[in-house]
RNA sequence: UGCCCUGUAGCUCAAUUGGCAGAGCGCCAGUUUCUGGAUCUGGAGGUUCAAGGUUCGAUUCCUUGCGGGGCAACCA
């Protein structure tokens, strides 16, 4: 697969490189990627695609490509086909095509082991009781009456259930967890819902049931043995449900685990099902793969490349905050590709008859393909003749009866280049009635067709196609289909429509396109990159859709100037003020909090003190072995708390007597403040003396000759910075502290770091 | 009366896991040019959301506040 340029890194990429030198998988890297068919795919999809089987092909692993086609009501064999094409399109080729429908029998086996086991029932209550006894997302819910029912009777429903013996709605099954917790996806989630009498795309009618997503897709993760499961930030809260039916089917460790990033979205476009089909159905466009939209087949069909797909995916990045990135980044992207690929040709997309008067015979002109600065494909040709007659179409644009400041193109009385030919310069020109040119005159100065002349220098070229030869054409502009960045804030996206989303324009051609292959991709010189429309083109009606523009400085700087360029103003400050630690605790938090802090403790770790009891207690243990209350709150607060990270205060081997000895072993200087951390997390973990930690560790003290080696070691490896801190770049101390620290043993000492360089470099 | 995710340049993302705040895109200049493209060079642009705390040292750890997003479908 062609070189993507790739980010330094994406988080996810961090945590699949983790696993695999840790081995947990024994190395093995699986990825999926799993669909709903029920629409078609977009530039978001394209992007998971990237992700997904990108990041196996980088690991040397795995890709599926996962249906997950678990609600018949919406889901067809059209969509799934058109999400396989854009899968393949990118140019991947999944391990795998495989569907949740395949293994609706063993989750069904599946269901009835967890009803046995008194983890899932089938709750009989209305939808509406359901959904009210689920509670709000601040008020816990209530448990269904049918909660305890014997599993026999249960196992009876379902399999009834299953058979179409009962109607839609009148049962469902559910896991049984948590009617109270505080995320609502636990609150005993419906695990399969009746639909008797819905009719699969590939399973037809041999179920009457079907599991809801959370029930499908983890257990299709664990099927296809999925080492990471990769899914859109919404699904967050459903991660704790994800690992809950794992464990509940009794998958064990190592297993598949779900990441979430953040879902694409790009500036002047939509991308939500909904919002596209509503496009189509209005017809605002001509259809899912009009170039206008956002869907693999629109970006297809204007004539986008794969890699150009591939390389804004990786252009755009990878995270967990919602943003929306610049459609300069897409346009870029497929420029940057094109750019290389795409022979240069010469088009008028509106025409103004030029005549050049001196000139009676047509000149032939050998013209280059390809700029200087691109190197041809393999095998591409070099150049075309041209033919330069007395009459040619040039664009209405580029000519102007008064032109503006810095204008490089014709007008009267000034000269400019025939793109490939010879200098011209504006003799006169012709209006209709309504002022409108009709036809501009020029005279050629033929010495300068065979190159430029000493010491003539003409600034602009415009492009152009001779009268005689040029075949017409009809050129499709395309343009943003929404002309404000982001049209799905708005109460109505459809306000937003860009009415020149698409202009149509009929011009010429030059009649070297029609020996081309129809695919082949060109840049009109000055215009942009276009193709043949892959419908509606022929032979003898040629139809050229822009791919993407070429960047237009001129129309830039013409448009800032006009819009006059609003300053962003300074958003205001709010002074937060001096603020109470304790502001937040209850009453007797705060008596509490009182006490601690008349001790002497910091008033910050008095407040988390106050809130949390085992925290307290370990503080009081070590409190009463040391002197120093303030001390011994930053080292249970601070310290202590990051060496534990996720697991609890319970699991911590450590005493309060440990971490009184830690604290000791700072005091009597045989172990840098720098090191606790490491200590602690040790004696956390493994339990043991702190004496016998700081020996494990290797982190005592460090006498000062290893110090002064380090710090030599460092200030030569950075001969640069020691010159620029002696010219007075003092902010580099902190610099050189930490290269020595790097250097230096484990348990070597800042300060008297600090001191051996302050010593080295006065 | 909640829970979860998340705030770094205009945009999208980095920062060797606590040690000189960077890249791409965009923007502005200059270079080059027979494409106002491309290339090449340079530049501007930062209170790392805020205030406290821990530390020799905080974008990174802790606390609180603020902003953005998500969660109460028999959708995914």
């Amino acid at each position: 697969m062609a070189d993507e340029t790739s980010r330094p890194d994406n988080f996810l990429r961090d945590i699949i490189a983790r696993d695999v030198d840790a081995g947990t998988h024994a190395g093995r890297v699986a990825m999926r990627f799993p669909p709903e068919p029920n629409g078609y795919p977009h530039l978001g999809h394209a992007q998971s695609i990237w992700l997904n089987f990108g990041l196996a092909e980088q690991f040397g692993g795995t890709c599926n490509l996962r249906f997950d086609d678990t609600n018949p009501e919406t889901e067809s064999e059209e969509y799934a086909r058109a999400l396989e094409d854009a899968v393949r399109w990118l140019g991947y080729d999944p391990a795998a095509v495989v569907y949740a429908s395949d293994y609706f029998e063993q989750m069904y086996a599946w269901a009835q082991e967890l009803i046995r086991k008194g983890l899932a029932y089938v709750d009989s209550q209305s939808e509406a009781a359901i959904r009210e006894g689920r509670g709000t997302v601040k008020e816990p819910g209530t448990e269904s009456p049918f909660r305890e029912r014997p599993a026999e009777e249960s196992l009876r429903l379902l399999e009834e259930m299953r058979r179409g013996e009962h109607p839609d709605g009148s049962h469902v099954l559910r896991a049984k967890i948590d009617m109270a917790h505080p995320n609502m996806k636990m609150r005993d989630p419906l695990m399969y819902r009746i639909r008797r009498d819905a009719h699969h795309y590939r399973t037809g009618t041999d179920w009457a049931i079907y599991p809801l997503y959370d029930w499908a897709h983890g257990q299709g993760d664990a099927i296809e043995g999925i080492t990471h499961s990769v899914c859109t930030l919404e699904f967050d809260v459903n991660r704790p449900l994800y690992d809950w039916y794992l464990d509940a089917i009794g998958i064990p460790e190592p297993r598949n685990h779900q990441y979430e990033f953040a879902r694409l979205n790009v500036e002047a476009t939509v991308m939500s099902k909904r919002k596209l089909r509503r496009l189509v159905e209005d017809g605002v466009v001509a259809g899912w793969d009009d170039p206008r939209m956002p869907t693999i087949a629109g970006l297809r069909r204007r004539g986008v490349r794969p890699e150009a797909v591939r390389q804004f995916a990786a252009l755009a990045g990878v995270s967990k905050v919602n943003g929306r990135t610049d459609l300069a980044l897409l346009e870029h992207a497929i420029r940057d590709d094109l750019n290389g690929i795409a022979k240069r040709v010469m088009a008028v997309t509106e025409p103004v008859r030029l005549v050049i008067e001196n000139v009676d015979e047509a000149v032939t002109l050998d013209a280059p393909y390809w700029p200087h600065d691109v190197t041809p494909p393999e095998g591409a040709p070099l150049s075309r003749p041209l033919r330069l007659p007395r009459e040619v179409w040039i664009e209405r644009g580029d000519f102007a009866v008064e032109p503006p400041k810095g204008w490089r193109r014709l007008s009267p009385g000034r000269e400019v280049w025939l793109r490939h030919g010879f200098v011209i310069e504006c003799t006169g020109y012709e209006t209709d009635e309504t002022g409108a040119v009709t036809l501009v005159r020029a005279t050629a100065d033929l010495a300068t067709l065979t190159g430029d002349p000493e010491g003539r220098k003409v600034r602009g070229a415009i492009h152009w196609v001779s009268a005689e030869d040029a075949v017409p054409a009809t050129f499709r502009l395309y343009d943003r289909l929404f002309a404000h960045p982001a049209p799905d804030e708005l109460d109505d996206f459809m306000t937003a429509i860009n009415p020149e989303s698409l202009v149509i324009a009929e011009g010429w051609v030059e009649p070297s396109v029609t020996e081309d292959a129809a695919d082949t991709r060109y840049q009109f010189e000055r215009t942009g990159f276009f193709w043949q429309d892959p419908e509606d083109s022929a032979p003898d009606a040629l139809v050229f859709n822009q791919i993407v523009s070429l960047k237009d400085g001129w129309a830039k700087k013409s448009a800032s100037a006009a819009a006059n360029p609003q300053k962003e103003k300074p958003k205001p400050s709010v002074p937060t003020g001096p603020r109470d630690p304790a502001a937040s605790l209850s009453e007797d938090q705060r008596e509490t909090y009182s006490a601690l802090a008349v001790r002497g403790v910091g008033r910050e770790e008095a407040a988390v003190l106050a809130t949390d009891d085992a925290l307290r207690g370990l503080f009081e243990s070590v409190a009463s072995r040391v002197d120093d209350p303030a001390e011994a709150g930053n080292l249970v607060v601070h310290d202590f708390r990051r060496a534990l990270g996720d697991s609890a205060i319970a699991d911590s081997a450590a005493s309060g007597q440990d971490l009184a000895d830690v604290l000791g072993l700072v005091r009597s200087g045989d172990l840098s403040r720098n090191a606790v951390g490491d200590v602690l997390q040790h004696l956390i973990a493994e339990g043991g003396t702190a004496a016998e930690a700081v020996e494990t560790l290797g982190v005592g003290a460090v006498d000062e000759s290893a110090i002064a080696a380090a710090v030599d070691e460092a200030l030569a490896a950075n001969p640069a910075e020691v010159e620029r801190y002696r010219a007075g770049e003092q902010k580099l101390f902190g610099f050189f502290v930490g290269q020595t620290m790097r250097r230096a043993p484990k348990g070597a000492d800042p300060k008297a770091v600090q001191a051996v360089l302050r010593e080295r470099l006065s």
